[in-house]
DNA sequence: CCCTGATGGTCTGCTTCGGACCGTGCAACA
DNA sequence: TGTTGCACGGTCCGAAGCAGACCATCAGGG
């Protein structure tokens, strides 16, 4: 009854997907996550097929195929599945995220601030905006958790329009020679 | 010139070291990454020793082999190398980060935040004197962009610390002992 | 001279990534 | 009324990344 597949984050990711919508197809997963969990925590679409095939063999989930023309798979949290979730829940975690942003990688090996500056400051405008439409949109309706989420991903999100838009200020110049 | 392995940013990690760095071995870029890169983009250090064997290949850089007892590997940017790595670092990218902690993807899906602040924080906070004390022993003696990063680094930790913080401030009652 | 521990390096198995590619059915339109 | 195109739903694969066990060399002290 121990480690059969091993739980990995991705294991995670389907198993609470999976309890938030009761029953669903790869499809659905893949949807939902392009609305939500998307945008801060992104994963090949590909996984969304090949984790419950995993998951279903370590007994955490169920499946039943559809019989009509495209045989779709749906899945559903068995007990054991909401166990483990649970348990994964209450567990808490002293991982931190990290910052993995190309731009700035370019800039700690002394690439122009100004240019990468120019390139991320409409996306990253954009992205603020489209949360805090987000935000608007679901206060209310949705469980606390994604609300949080949402909130500091925004907050990130404002401390990097912030970093590249200062990079843009015409401030002391950007001395060629010293 | 053949058959070119692609150039990943893990490439560019070990292309920009180098170039800071003129000769090193992977060990020598090990001990870099872990005081200064690693801080915001981690990888392990088996990947500093692979990646130079795949960059040599493609003529990137140059190898120099010790005799003695440890063959230590030296590497060094070829001209080539030192082109891509300029090329790179004049390309502005559009590309954003992502958030990806662990912590956050549990109260994403309905972890107690508490809980998970409690487990934070202290790191946390930990992480946040540790930049302030490097800010200060690094200003004025390290290139631009390498400041740069560390700060917006800081500015990130110092959101995160502001969030689980804010967590633990006894709000409205979720019941404390059941 | 052996033990221990730091230094320096290799290997392996699995997960994740990215994207190409493949059927099915529907809808536009010639 | 067929054909074409495209959105949907899904599969597959190779390459890159990850984690961590493990190996090999060397120095110093008992």
């Amino acid at each position: 009854m121990s480690s059969e597949p091993r739980l990995t984050p991705t294991s995670y990711i389907v198993l609470g997907l999976l309890e938030a919508a009761g029953e669903a197809t790869p499809y659905d997963l893949k949807r939902i996550v392009a609305i939500s969990l998307g945008n801060f925590w992104s994963l090949p679409h590909a996984q969304l097929y090949a984790e419950p095939v995993r998951l279903s063999k370590g007994g955490y989930l169920s499946e039943r195929r559809e019989e009509g023309g495209r045989h779709r798979r749906y899945y559903r949290l068995t007990e054991r599945g909401k166990e483990v979730l649970r348990e994964w829940l209450a567990q808490p975690t002293e991982q931190m995220a990290e910052l993995r942003n190309p731009a700035m990688l370019k800039i700690f090996f002394g690439a122009d601030p100004r240019q990468m500056a120019e390139a991320q400051l409409p996306v990253c405008q954009a992205k603020v905006t489209e949360f805090e439409e987000l935000e608007r949109n679901i206060e209310g309706n949705v469980p606390e958790g994604m609300l949080l989420t949402l909130r500091i991903g925004l907050a990130h999100q404002r401390e990097w329009l912030n970093f590249w838009s200062r990079m843009l200020i015409p401030g002391p110049e950007p001395s060629e020679g010293d």
